[in-house]
DNA sequence: CGATCATATGTAATAACATTACACATCGGT
DNA sequence: ACCGATGTGTAATGTTATTACATATGATCG
């Protein structure tokens, strides 16, 4: 019922860490993380975080080397995945266009360009954090 | 007339070594095509690249931690790039789609996210290389 | 059962990428 | 001559990722 069965324990155990975790994670910070249940190298962290994300349950932010768990694993009918990271909370925003897809579809077409992997990152403030940001700007005035 | 006229020696070197190469450079790689300029750290090169893309003069590749020279050094009015990243020959396409812009813009006005930069890398094989690669597993046709 | 093959694991070492910290230099404007 | 902004030189360190090699686990098949 759940892709989670077939995992073995170091995949199971990194993927609760990116699961509980409020935003993406470094290979390192994992393996910190997982002290504690007898990972002692990076590369344990590593071939798992490869499995996961060959199965779908993690995805790599490439701009900012670090790992989160997807949020609809149970989707696999897009490939192309878009990410907004907040730069200040962490926070991370996973959505999928298809416009978006088709748009780089055409391009790719076009060019006769075989894509592998496509990497689509904005990172900036989320609402939250630039509204923060606003207020410090010009405080004391939403009292 | 031309922006290279503000460059700094240390900022003029690394703009070429990346206008002079084939496809995208690593830092650690340009540091060592100017150890007979007289670079000696890291750092010299990190800070020459800072400067130049803030002058877009040079993009980097987050999704394979590189840096290419902008194709297009003279239009500043598109701040959203995308790249196509061959994996077999390294060779970039840059280009720039108001409908993709468009349609990312219109996500990130709806999510009041506030934008600092984005990221749209396409890595996969380029027209030749997907097809030298197709040539090795059918051989013997085009001849 | 035992041979075999694919997959996963443990560990150490090393490679590759990037930043911090501090001292000094250069240059334009007052 | 002084000041401030920007750039440079150098060493040390921090962070991210891979290579290499030995061992283990588990499924399949004769």
């Amino acid at each position: 019922m759940n892709a989670q069965v077939d995992l073995t324990r170091n995949q199971a155990l990194v993927l609760q860490a990116l699961d509980g975790a409020e935003g993406p994670l470094s290979a390192y910070t994992i393996l910190d993380k997982l002290r504690d249940d007898g990972f002692r190298a990076p590369l344990q962290v590593y071939r798992a975080l490869d499995k996961l994300q060959e199965l779908g349950l993690v995805h790599r932010l490439e701009s900012i080397n670090a790992f989160v768990a997807c949020c609809q694993p149970h989707r696999h009918d897009h490939e192309m995945i878009a990410f907004a990271i907040c730069g200040k909370c962490g926070n991370v925003d996973e959505f999928s266009d298809s416009m978006l897809e088709e748009r780089l579809g055409t391009w790719v077409r076009a060019h006769r360009f075989k894509p592998a992997k496509t990497t689509i990152e904005i990172r900036g403030a989320c609402a939250d954090c630039a509204d923060a940001e606003r207020e410090l700007e010009s405080p004391a005035r939403s009292n």
